[in-house]
DNA sequence: AAGTCAGTGCTTTTT
DNA sequence: GCACTGACTT
């Protein structure tokens, strides 16, 4: 056995255990991704059917990173039936695979944003205003979810995402107005995703978690396909994904890893009470620890704990470095957004010809999505290779769901939404006339084929045109043809509505897509998983495109990121971006105890992200431009950020405190479009 | 009825 | 930067 002899002897305890089931609690950097990797290796290795083993993790990078390294440490092709998934593709893959026992095989997996298409539609021109209180599509949306996240009432997820979980009888009394309304148009989109064929992301688990605890017979034939299941991220699981995985007790033997001071999920509804309770809910269990930290230095731990220790919260965690001592984390004090760019790129650029570091040597990382925007202009400015790690997805982009739609069409007749957006791209069809076609086609669905019904319903050439290219599709075994025909037949409208950045930008996503097609056996599988598929985003503007498949992997690139999705991730140098009053907590959050205990935990995991340097901005203009506009009418109150903000009392002896002086030049307007906003002068206090 | 363009407001975090 | 709106043109 080659790979359990670099393991620690916690972690190969945890790999070679030999009961039921286990929960490992690992701190950040105590090796949590090894042991899980090792763990499938040995399994494998004592002869277990790499395809009964099935690891989830909540983003499919980390899945797909986890098999490649368990198939990197097994002779030839030991690993190749090993699966990882999120647990969202592995319950699509499930409802595929089983037809006849989930029953939802001819459904379309629709994304967030034909969520909200769909409730748009069901509110109609219906306000939902009550008062001061106006309730927009979006919130319904997260409403519902959190409710069938959490398994919380209505009443109850309403008060949590409304009214900030406040529990007066004020707040009683306005629920109880509002509730009867919102009840009415939850009603009215889950019977329009019914009719429609739809599923949305939580349905994928709710129909395979439902099936699973009703029904023995699924549990039954499950159990025959399945000896292993290993969780990683147990922290950030939900109710929802505690009731699919519960029913796996009886099934396989279950090896769950996760850390509760990382649990930054719970808008989303995750509870760490998964971990908490595992020993009492989960019987023949055991729940092994891991606590020496293999990434940091110790003055990277020092801080990182300070600022654990500071949380009411009792995590009962210090990390210990077994590397030893190294440097002195830095907290960087800047006035504004574009000397906080500009230093941390004149940071990197030094790293890079005077400190022998890669780019990829460096994690930049975010609270927010938005944050990142002036540094990746003075990336591009000063030509540092950069690629963005969540935020808007490849499948997600206007020109990909244009060509998607038809593809969607095909699949799914009952599809309104790709309908109407397929309709709709056709040149002289608007949303009236897409509308009335959609109607003689849903009416006529059931009984006639779709090429005669579109002859009908658009009489003349454009008709017979989609007619004829819907059957061409149709009649296509491969998934990647289908995409080319598609192609074929759209990339002159394409070309003409995306004529702004055509060349540029967009048309180089078309092989891209075919290529991610090819890897699909059917056209179902690649709408749903497609979809699913967080993969890299193609708007880092100066890298990727084409490339993702074939060269991505070994360009040099700097690393941005937000918080969130820089779990699991770690680098030489790690910069944490903004680490400021009123970011940190964010002002959001702020008379919210729970919410500020998990910006706490957001900070903690990114600070635990750097192995040798970290390095902390702030901006001591107290507070940045971008969070005045943004902030809620009633903050004025009685929390002082004085008081909660998280490196009030931070020890001298923690960090080394750099003051960045005003000697960058303005940023050239062409590559600042926020500039005006963002640095107006004016001081607010 | 559709398409275009300029002006406005808004942005936690993700499968 | 993005989505949405309203006024204007085709």
């Amino acid at each position: 056995m080659n790979i359990p002899d670099t393991l620690n002897d916690g972690q190969r305890k945890a790999v070679e255990f030999d009961g039921e089931h286990l929960l490992v609690l690992a701190g950040a950097g105590t090796g949590k991704t090894k042991t899980i990797i090792a763990r499938a290796a040995y399994l494998i290795q004592s002869g277990i059917d790499p395809s009964k083993i099935q690891i989830l993790t909540f983003t499919k990078k980390a899945a797909n990173e986890i098999v490649e390294r368990v198939k990197a440490t097994l002779p030839q092709s030991d690993g190749n039936s090993l699966s990882g998934a999120t647990f969202h593709s592995w319950c699509n893959q499930l409802i595929v695979r089983f037809p006849n026992l989930f029953g939802a095989a001819a459904y379309t997996v629709i994304d967030p944003d034909d969520q909200l298409s769909i409730m748009k539609m069901v509110c109609g021109n219906q306000n939902l205003d009550f008062g001061k209180l106006r309730i927009k599509p979006q919130q319904l949306i997260d409403i519902y979810s959190l409710a069938r996240n959490t398994k919380k009432s209505l009443t109850e997820s309403l008060r949590i995402k409304l009214f900030k979980n406040k529990k007066d009888a004020d707040t009683d009394y306005e629920i109880s107005t509002i509730k009867p309304h919102v009840e009415n148009i939850l009603r009215a989109y889950q019977l329009k995703k019914g009719e429609q064929r739809y599923l949305d992301y939580d349905d994928l688990l709710l129909v395979v978690s439902t099936q699973l605890r009703t029904n023995p017979e699924a549990r039954n034939i499950l159990s025959q396909h399945l000896d292993y299941l290993l969780v990683d991220e147990m922290q950030d699981t939900n109710p929802l994904q505690w009731d699919l995985l519960d029913p796996f007790v009886s099934i396989c033997k279950l090896f769950c890893v996760g850390d509760d001071a990382q649990s930054i999920y719970s808008f989303r509804g995750a509870d760490f009470k998964n971990v908490h309770l595992f020993k009492e809910r989960v019987p023949d269990s055991e729940v092994y620890k891991l606590e020496k930290n293999y990434r940091s230095t110790q003055e990277i731990l020092d801080i990182s704990n300070w600022l654990l220790e500071k949380s009411p919260i009792n995590y009962n965690k210090k990390l210990q470095s077994i590397r030893g001592s190294g440097e002195l984390p830095r907290l960087v004090n800047v006035s504004d957004e574009w000397q906080e760019a500009n230093w941390v790129a004149d940071e990197i650029l030094n790293n890079f010809t005077h400190q022998d570091r890669t780019f990829s040597d460096h994690l930049v990382l975010a609270r927010s999505q938005y944050y990142s925007k002036s540094l990746q202009a003075v990336f591009i400015r000063r030509k540092i290779p950069y690629v963005t790690y969540g935020g808007r997805k490849f499948m997600q982009a206007a020109h990909i769901k244009d060509l998607v739609s038809l593809l969607r069409i095909v699949n799914n007749p009952y599809d309104e939404i790709a309908w109407i957006r397929f309709l709709t791209f056709q040149e002289g069809v608007g949303e009236v006339r897409a509308s009335r076609i959609l109607q003689q086609v849903i009416e006529n669905v059931e009984k006639d084929d779709i090429p005669n019904i579109l002859q009908n319903a658009m009489p003349g050439e454009d008709g017979s045109k989609i007619a004829k290219l819907y059957e061409s599709i149709k009649s296509k075994s491969d998934v990647g043809e289908m995409v080319d025909t598609a192609y074929e037949a759209m990339s002159l409208g394409l070309a003409f509505r995306y004529r702004r950045d055509w060349n540029e930008k967009r048309r180089g996503d078309f092989p891209v897509l075919k290529l991610l097609a090819k890897s699909y056996p059917t056209l179902g599988e690649f709408i749903g998983e497609g979809l699913l598929d967080n993969s890299e985003n193609m708007n880092g503007m100066n890298v990727l495109s084409e490339s993702k498949l074939n060269t991505a992997e070994n360009k040099d690139h700097v690393i941005i990121s937000t918080i969130h999705s820089a779990k699991g991730l770690e680098a030489d140098v790690c910069i944490v971006l903004n680490v400021s009053p009123k970011a940190f907590p964010s002002a959001w959050s702020l008379d919210n105890l729970a919410e500020i205990e998990e910006d706490r935990r957001v900070l903690y995991v990114a600070m635990t992200r750097a192995k040798n340097r970290l390095i902390l901005t702030r901006n001591t203009s107290s507070i940045s431009a971008v969070h005045q506009r943004a902030l809620p009418t009633n903050m004025d109150s009685k929390t002082d950020d004085a008081d909660t903000y998280f490196l009030n009392d931070l020890p001298d002896n923690l960090v080394e405190q750099l003051i960045v002086e005003h000697k960058f030049g303005k940023v050239n307007d062409a590559a600042s479009p926020n500039k005006i906003d963002l640095s107006s002068g004016m001081d607010f206090s």
